[in-house]
DNA sequence: CAGAATCCACTCCGATACTG
DNA sequence: CAGTATCGGAGTGGATTCTG
């Protein structure tokens, strides 16, 4: 054992807080292909708004895990990039993504499961 | 509901984001080392709530992620175990802690440069 | 001991509109 | 193109109280 994430005065946690977001991952492994332009990653991590995206961006170009670099040229262009540290962080990542793939299935059936047991045990708030 | 769901092109993205929560980390791997009980959990996850606590464990039983086994003892005790599919997902997740551990103090640096830099700029609304 | 229920503060996030 | 500013709803999370 570690230990060391049960620690409160670890920065462990609080570093994996800024990782564990819900675009953070989807952003690093986009950006881990080489330098990615702001609108390719609107357009490429699904769902995300411009807001979320944006904010996220500042989070991890603040945590020093993206380059931002831009281009003073007439349409302005800016270019994200992954530092080495980040692209360490994008290989595990990539472990995880690949985990939830090999059971995406196995967790569908457990959730289905799951909520068929509860709604079989009757319950004061089971009925939503 | 986020709609993730019903989103074929990220299977991937919905299972990440349950994981990906704050407290879904610490929970897998302090129960990685073999059956825990509720109380541990309360005390090994530091800074966890009651509430947070049993909220992630439901979520992660639901998943399948853990097993919940009620002992219907006088005092009630009930343990937390994780299933293989879970076991599997701790490695990459101490992965992930490890790769946490080996560059706290890189991020840490890069935050406080990130910080640095933007109060030597002026803007507008710079002034925090 | 392990949890459920309630209240409330705070933060997140999306939609929208505006800027250089 | 690449943001920034603001608003308001929804969700998150802590503290507290009550139960078997």
């Amino acid at each position: 054992m570690t230990g060391a994430e049960e620690n409160p005065a670890c920065p462990v946690s609080e570093v994996l807080d800024r990782v564990a977001g819900k675009w953070a991952i989807g952003i690093l492994i986009a950006a881990a292909k080489g330098p990615v332009r702001f609108s390719e990653l609107e357009r490429g991590v699904t769902g995300i708004s411009r807001r979320m995206l944006t904010l996220n961006l500042r989070k991890l170009e603040r945590e020093g895990l993206l380059v931002r670099t831009v281009y003073p040229t007439v349409p302005p262009k800016v270019e994200y990039t992954c530092t080495d540290m980040a692209l360490e962080l994008c290989e595990t990542l990539l472990g995880l993504v690949d985990w939830a793939k090999r059971h995406g299935a196995d967790i569908a059936q457990a959730h289905a499961a799951y909520d068929a047991a509860q709604e079989a045990r009757p319950s004061v708030t089971a009925a939503l």
